[in-house]
Parts: structure tokens; sequence; C-alpha cells
DNA sequence: AGGTTTGATTATTTCGAAAATCCGCAGTAA
DNA sequence: TTACTGCGGATTTTCGAAATAATCAAACCT
């Protein structure tokens, strides 16, 4: 499971959700699964409360469901909530491309080539199969990540960090499956090129293609997937108040 | 405190939850304030492990914050904060209010009118004070809300509700001093009517102005109160990643 | 035979005590 | 005086058992 071995720093039920969540990402814990208080007790080896604290906080954070007395499962993936998902992606990391490009110095320009130069190099050093890597998987995120920290709106910044986290889960669904991934690092380069011009415009419509596209992918390669769970597929009621 | 007398239904924990979140949205538990354990036990009679799941929640909401290893405490409010949130309810708002047009059915054109119906007779029922009622919130809320709501958007809706909560609290903090609120009726007569003709450009534009002349309302009338904290107003470090 | 109620089993939710941690203060040394 | 260190009290965090609710199946009634 999680390899994140660090006791110290923060409490316990912290620590449990970090590599909760990193698991459920992950796919380490696939979608839709029931979390049995038990199995969960023997696996991050805390007791009842801290669980239920860590669980609490996925929930809000959209990767695990709360069922009203009947326990929590990892929320289930569906070619709907993808759908859904990429939308407002799409809406939220335009915006965040737009402020940042108007807000940034020069700190920040570098601090964006810095994080591609690393990606890049991993990338390299890994070969094909780079997307199957976590570590690359963490610098992806820390590159698309800087592109937008300069948008000044803490937030922007939050909602995006969890709808990028969600994705990412749809990703790592897709990855076992696909035997190569087209060539992203090149994608990646004319995002940071078109950014770091300041040009908007072409900036913000490279990152939504580098979206929609990602998206696309993966219903081509693990649409399969969203239908063996039998419930949650499809459509799903557009009334879903809160 | 809250009058919500609802024992059953769902679990204990997510009733003090909806208690907890209705206190700090209506500012009975005001920002910044330090949420002791023993205190709060007293309060909604529960033990320290639902306090604890509820707080979770509420963090993950943005409605409390959490403090490494020494408790939690009511989210602060500053003029950056508000500022920011205005911004993003504004970008969300738009998309939702576009969608809904394009997606909404009869059905729906008739709940807002319903809505509305609704929240203009308490309005008128109420007098002038009507701002201080958290009744005609509720309805207030409902009514805004039906104006998206058949967006389509699970996703959206979620976080346009999250954000619109956080930004009650601001109108809240400013309504205990302002002695009249200007007409919002006429306001949202004009909203409903753009939108129930899909005319979504201006429909949007009227949201917009609505959500940012509230916004100024509160910073003219309850801008002293930012400052009293002490700590967290003014301009917040931008690079507050997660 | 089909459907419903009852009761045993399993899992979740809640509780309050115990352990770990932090904060303030006094005392000491530089 | 200022900075560092160790103790006492208060608060948070964690734990596992007890209470509560849901599930499943067998027996019962229609």
């Amino acid at each position: 499971m999680s390899t994140t071995l660090r006791p110290a720093g923060e409490t316990r039920a912290g620590d449990v959700l970090a590599r909760m969540r990193s698991d459920i990402i992950s796919c380490a814990l696939k979608p839709g699964t029931k979390l049995r208080f038990e199995t969960l007790k023997e696996l991050y080896e805390v007791s009842f409360s801290t669980l239920r604290e860590a669980l609490s906080r996925l929930v809000a954070e959209g990767l695990v469901v709360a069922e009203g007395q009947r326990g929590f499962l990892v929320a289930p993936v569906s070619l709907f909530d993808l759908n859904d998902l990429t939308d407002v992606r799409v809406l939220i990391e335009r915006q965040c491309i737009r402020l940042a490009i108007d807000r940034g110095d020069d700190r920040w320009e570098a601090d964006i080539m810095a994080n591609f130069h690393r990606m890049d190099r991993l990338q390299s050093r890994l070969g094909a199969s780079y997307y199957l890597s976590d570590d690359w998987a963490a610098l992806h995120g820390a590159f698309h990540f800087s592109l937008v920290v300069a948008c000044g709106s803490p937030n922007l910044l939050e909602i995006r960090q969890k709808l990028f986290e969600r994705a990412h889960r749809y990703r790592r669904m897709s990855s076992q499956f696909r035997p190569q991934w087209r060539a992203k690092d090149v994608e990646h380069k004319m995002i940071m090129d078109r950014v770091i011009a300041r040009d908007t415009a072409t900036a913000q419509d490279l990152v939504e293609r580098h979206i929609r596209e990602t998206t696309e992918n993966v219903i081509a390669h693990a649409s399969h997937l969203f239908a063996q769970g039998g419930d949650s597929f499809g459509r799903r009621d557009p009334v879903a108040a809160e």
C-alpha cells in the first residue's frame, strides 16, 4: 500500500488521511469498495475513531461517500462523473491560468521551468512506462500546480487541487491498461512556453485540450471498467442537491 | 443557539455537523473563536469523538480550520478572503446560470417561480427587517439554488453550495449593523425574468452584479469587524498550497 | 407457494477514560 | 535583562469497549 512512513510532523489522523487519499487515488482501494472498519484497522493500524475522522474528511473531498448508517465506501466512478469533472476542471483551470499569467512574476516563471525540468528528466530516465510511476505523477502534479500557483486565489487553488486529485484517479484507472501514452511531454512544453510568453488565450486553449484529450484517452482505454460496478454508472440524477 | 431539534433521520454526528454549520454561518459561533471540546460538549450534548467527526467535516468545508495538535477554531474572516470568495463565486455562478438556461425545462421554470413567490411573500410579511430572519435566508438560498439546479452538474452545484454558505456568513456578519437593505427583491425579480426568458448574457451579468454589490455592501457596513481579530486580515500569502 | 415478521449476527456509531501533546511559568545561568 | 530549561496544569488526540442500528435467514402466517 502507501509507502508514506512519516510518523512525526502531524497528527495520526492526518497521516492516515494522507495515506488513504493516496491509496484511493492510486486505486489501491478500488472505486465502489465497501470500507469495513475491521479491515481498515488492520491496514492502517489505527483505531475506530481515528479512521472515522480520516473517512469524514475524505467524504468532504469527494473521494469517499458515506451511506447513512451503513458505513463508508470508496467513491464510485462513472462516465457521467468523469465528464462532469472534466468540464468543471476546464472552467477552473482556464481561470487559474488567466490569473496566473496576469499576476505571476519572474520567480514564478523560474519555478515553472524548474518543475518542468525535473518532470522531464525523470520521464526520460523512466522510459516508455513513466506514466506508471508514482514519483512521476507527483512531479507531474507539481508542474501543473506551478503553472497556476501565481493566480493568487487560495479558494481557486484549493478547488483545483481537489478536482485534480479526483481526475488523477481516473487517469490511474486507465494507465494499467494503456500500452503506451501519447507524447504528453511535447504538450507540457508547449503549455509552458505559451504561459511564460504570457499568451493567455493560447495557453488556456492548450490546457483545455490537454485536459479533454486526457479524458478522451481514459474513456477509450478504461470505459469498460465503469460498467462492472453495476450501480452508479451512466447518467446520474441531475437534481442531486446536497 | 441552533433551534434544529430533529434527533432522528440521520446519524448524531450528521446532526451536530448541520447544527454547527448553521451556528457558524449565522455567526452564533464567531469567526476566529477557539473551539474547546469541553465547551462544545456541553453546547451540543455529544462526546469527543462525535464532535471530532463534525469538526473534521467542517474543516473540509472551509468553515473551521484545524491547527496541528492545537485544536480547532472557527475559520477567520478577512477582507482578502471575502474578495477572493466573491471572484470565485462569480465564476462558478455564471457557468451554472449558463448551463441551467441551456438545459432547464418547464418544470425548472415553474420551480423558480414558486421559490421566488415564497421568498417574496415572506419578505413582505416580515417588513423592513426581513434580512435578519433565518427563515427568509433559507428561502433566499432556495431561490438562488432553484435558478441553477438545472445546470446538470453535481460537481458545480456542490462547489457552488459551499461557496454560497461561506458567503452567507459574511452577509450575516454585516446584517446586524445594516439599518436597511437595498431593494434586493427587485433584483431578484429581474434575474428571474431574464433567466426564464433564456437571456443568458443578461442573466449572467445581473447575477454577477447581484453578488458583487452584496459584497460591496458587506464591506461598507462590516469591514471594521475584520480588523478586530488581529491576525488573518488583509492580504494572505498567495502561495498557500495545500 | 409467496410474502411477512422475528430473532440472531454483523457492522457501524457513540461514549468516556487513558495517553500524548502543548502552553505558561518559575528558576537558573549567561 | 535576556535566553534557556524543566515542571505542572490544561487540552487535545487516541483507544477499545458498550450501545445502536442494519442485514440475513429461518420460521410463521396468509
